[in-house]
DNA sequence: CGATTTGCCTATAGGTATTAGGTTTGGTTA
DNA sequence: TAACCAAACCTAATACCTATAGGCAAATCG
């Protein structure tokens, strides 16, 4: 019988096509290999561990978000661009519940500064650029950016918002004029 | 040789001293039958399965965490009540990260109507009625504030904020500042 | 074309979840 | 007090999942 070609990079991704199906947490190294119709073993000349196929799907997802949302990002300044970047955070989390469920995997610290977490962080700075910021108020309202963003999503996939009206979406508009006032407003 | 005593609400309990210790994915029934010096089989003549321990989990912490977030709410009002509840909420997921993970545990609809997951809504609501904000404009802001101490929690617990200054208690006080005049202003 | 590397397999060992059915224990009642 | 019964706990068995060790065969290279 042939062989599957099993390379890490596919194997990582049929594991986030499959933590997207099934949802994170669930993804288990067997599923993976019978969906190469393959051995579970043999996923092992690969990867470590099930532990590296978790980091795995995360290193990707991060680097798919980023790139996503570095290209809403292009071309827009201020309002514009704060909106687009949302949006593209929270469309990918409703693409991707799987994938983004792994950008919340715990990365060790070496892990995590090679990763595009990175890029994340030059993104949001990159936003509030049209708001003429502090050094350090920059870095609080990074901060308050990506609680906004990453508590919505959360929130929006757990369904927290899917059993009362009016619909999260006309929250999420609301919630982001709210932050674009907040940040020009920001040094009283 | 004695019995141990064993009824849901102990093994519950003893399930989120262990999510405290080695985090919420990691509690197993396996793992909190041995803390009671029992066969794990035993457990299920008191859980249906090891997802309902999770459940109970869940709810066992939704529960302390209204308890506590009330006790801060009472007797308070305007930016001091949105300061004090929003730090029970932070408080609670640092001295206790693995029973805050589990308020995040996806529950069926049935199960969440029931928890006090409702109460946390009212306990939003008490907050926003220093503001003086329309029903719907509510709903918002209720969501806002959730996506905001959740997402600020997970970001704090997942050690985002560790790596770089400055202290993320200072941007957290920045952030409640914002949010305060960003909710006087709400209705433009 | 033969040698070697690589890819995938079998076999094995240990952990968790769950069910079925048996035994002990401790309170209750005759 | 003796017998009983229900609850509490156990043994045993099945079915997955993770992980490691060692073997055969296919692709590749000299």
């Amino acid at each position: 019988m042939g062989r599957a070609g099993l390379t890490v990079h596919r194997i990582v991704r049929a594991g986030a096509d499959l933590a997207d199906e099934v949802g994170f947490e669930r993804v288990t190294a067997s599923e993976v290999a019978r969906r190469f119709d393959v051995k579970v073993a043999s996923l092992y000349s690969h990867l470590k561990s099930a532990h590296e196929l978790n980091v795995g799907i995360a290193l990707l997802a991060l680097e798919e978000l980023a790139d996503r949302v570095s290209e809403a990002l292009a071309g827009r300044a201020g309002k514009d661009a704060l909106v687009a970047v949302a949006n593209a955070y929270l469309d990918y989390s409703r693409e991707h519940p799987g994938r983004y469920a792994a950008t919340q995997f715990p990365l060790d610290h070496e892990t995590a500064i090679a990763s595009a977490g990175v890029r994340h962080s030059a993104i949001m700075k990159a936003i509030l650029r049209g708001y003429h910021l502090s050094e350090v108020d920059q870095v609080h309202a990074v901060r308050l950016l990506g609680s906004v963003f990453h508590g919505f999503a959360g929130l929006d996939a757990s369904g927290s918002f899917s059993h009362s009206a009016p619909d999260s979406q006309e929250s999420w508009v609301r919630i982001l004029d709210g932050i674009d006032t907040l940040l020009q407003q920001w040094r009283q």
